[in-house]
DNA sequence: CATGAATGAGTATTCATTCAT
DNA sequence: GATGAATGAATACTCATTCAT
């Protein structure tokens, strides 16, 4: 599905390449997605005309920036799933991608909007972190700590709404905590 | 409390205003904050020129839609609470709350961020909202249907969250039907 | 030449016209050429339809603001002239039309600008003034108090000018009176 | 004095930079400062983005043309004041800067305003023409060719006032020519 | 490959003037 | 006649994207 190898990059292109996806993340995250596409190049130390020769579009590059953030979280996810038996391990990584996902809803959300079908282009990423939270749910299903009845496209939903709400709450943890209490004990059976 | 009264609008000008703040709300709501005002203008019927003489800044546009929403919404949760015993009036009002709030990210943005830095009409019209809720959710507690520990920054935060939730299943009534179960379940006390 | 007398006016019609003169006079000299005729209009306790009732045109408004300033000026002119020998009332009237139209080069300059042609429209009162200005001068000069070799061209343009090098020196008075000693100076035969 | 040299340009930017300075010097003269922006990015032959590019604000724009029409003249007058005895200089740069500013408005304007509140590069270029127009009086009084207490701000309004009232005479040299003599005669000494 | 200058469609807002009340 | 609501052309400025250097 995603074709043929890239050519490999020239080392100096790689490094504006990889430079580019960090300084992007941390720009958009900590402005917003609308920030210009100058901004970020010049944060990048590198000229707009390198941006776009790495992203033709500035959607191409939010693009990337969401998918590098998924890549990374879906590792994460299994690395500490990984030591826990399957409820700490449901829990730690609701967790985990609650903590994460809180504040970069703009960036999905900007992409939908922009006409893109989100599905097709982020896919492959999106298909591999579904497929870890759906083994996820099963063993904590199968171990007794969630409702059996509890589909994947709800825990979807529900870790996205957690992430809204925590957000609301940053500078509260002892709030964010009892949000997490809240659900955790609706998940549990009856 | 909201000042003076505006001098009455000649019937022409009201039945603008008014419609403006429909198409504004449809508008904003569908197709997000960022359409232009020439747009709204023209589904409204009526010239950029009286759009800005009735909203003298397309923020004060956008506030006016929340305002309005809100003081709705405030409305039809008295409305709905007044028939019930608390358990079951909070629940409805939780319930009536989430679905007015899907899908118009503005709205409950606007009724989260109150506390932060909004204009004074925007403050008001939210605070009375938050009033209301912490009475129900007060009643609730007192009841004994709501874990006592759980304050109004909570409720809000989760009421945000689960309106986030519930857009992510619009098409699928039960999995949104498990979600408020989850939420509600855990709301209960121990 | 100004054709049929217009029909009188309504007493409060009048009153409004003589407001809305007296008020963009005012406006137009302290803020300039550029208010808003809406602003003009509420300065003067009246809505904007009213204005453009009696001023067909923001330009009309402006051009009769200026007809009335040249009127004054030409009677007042007489008035002061009347009293004095030749060179004195040169020299009083030289004075008195520089300090009026000091800051008012604005008026008839955006008149010009309007693209009106300015001596069409003005021609009538202009030419009064000019027909004073050229018996002061023709007197004085008879008088031998000034050059006989200027024309009431240059006159003109010496009142233009120096109310605009006197505009510069508002606040010194000291250096404004030598402004006018170095014209009247300039001015005597030889 | 001017700060950091600012990067040099490149070729072709360069050129569209003196194009635009040079388009709007000849607009902003000829038709006021009140042309759209995109025109004169038009008659520059460059997209609007070009002349934003290069000077952030219309006002910036006009700015830079002051300044260099100020820096031309000033080194003109420096250059013609060389080669001329003090009164003889002082009259040869006199005339220059009158016929230089006739219907500048803006120019005259600028530098007259100096005191007051301009951006600092337009104070920077207007105080150096003012100490070349400082020196050029003060030889001249030394020299006994002009009176003694004429200050160099009368001097700045008079060259202004003169401007203005040459303007008004453009189509008759004879009639100028009278205002020079009437105004140097007035500046004789007693 | 990198650069940053050029482009121009797009956007919020103003204001002279018209016209229904 | 008076009012002020409605109109919409006009204007300064932004920003994603292209392309000459």
């Amino acid at each position: 599905m995603s074709g043929a190898t890239p050519r490999p990059l020239r080392a100096d292109a790689a490094r504006n390449r990889a430079r580019l996806l960090d300084v992007a993340t941390e720009v958009f995250t900590t402005r917003g997605v609308t920030v210009p596409t100058e901004e970020i190049a010049r944060a990048a130390g590198v000229g707009v005309g390198t941006l776009f020769r790495h992203f033709p579009t500035k959607e191409a590059l939010l693009e990337a920036v969401v998918v590098r953030r998924l890549e990374t979280l879906t590792a994460d996810t299994a690395r500490l799933a990984a030591g826990h038996p399957p409820a700490e391990a449901f829990r730690a990584c609701f967790r985990l991608v609650v903590e994460r996902s809180a504040g970069k809803q703009e960036f999905t959300r900007a992409l939908a909007d922009a006409g893109v079908d989100v599905h097709a282009s982020l896919r492959e990423s999106s298909d591999l972190m579904r497929a870890r939270l759906a083994g996820l749910l099963a063993a904590a299903q199968r171990a007794g700590a969630v409702r059996p009845d509890l589909g994947l496209p709800e825990l979807v939903a529900l870790l996205v709404g957690v992430g809204t709400a925590v957000e609301h709450l940053a500078d509260d943890p002892a709030a964010r905590e009892r949000i997490f209490e809240v659900v955790f004990a609706g998940l549990r059976p009856r």
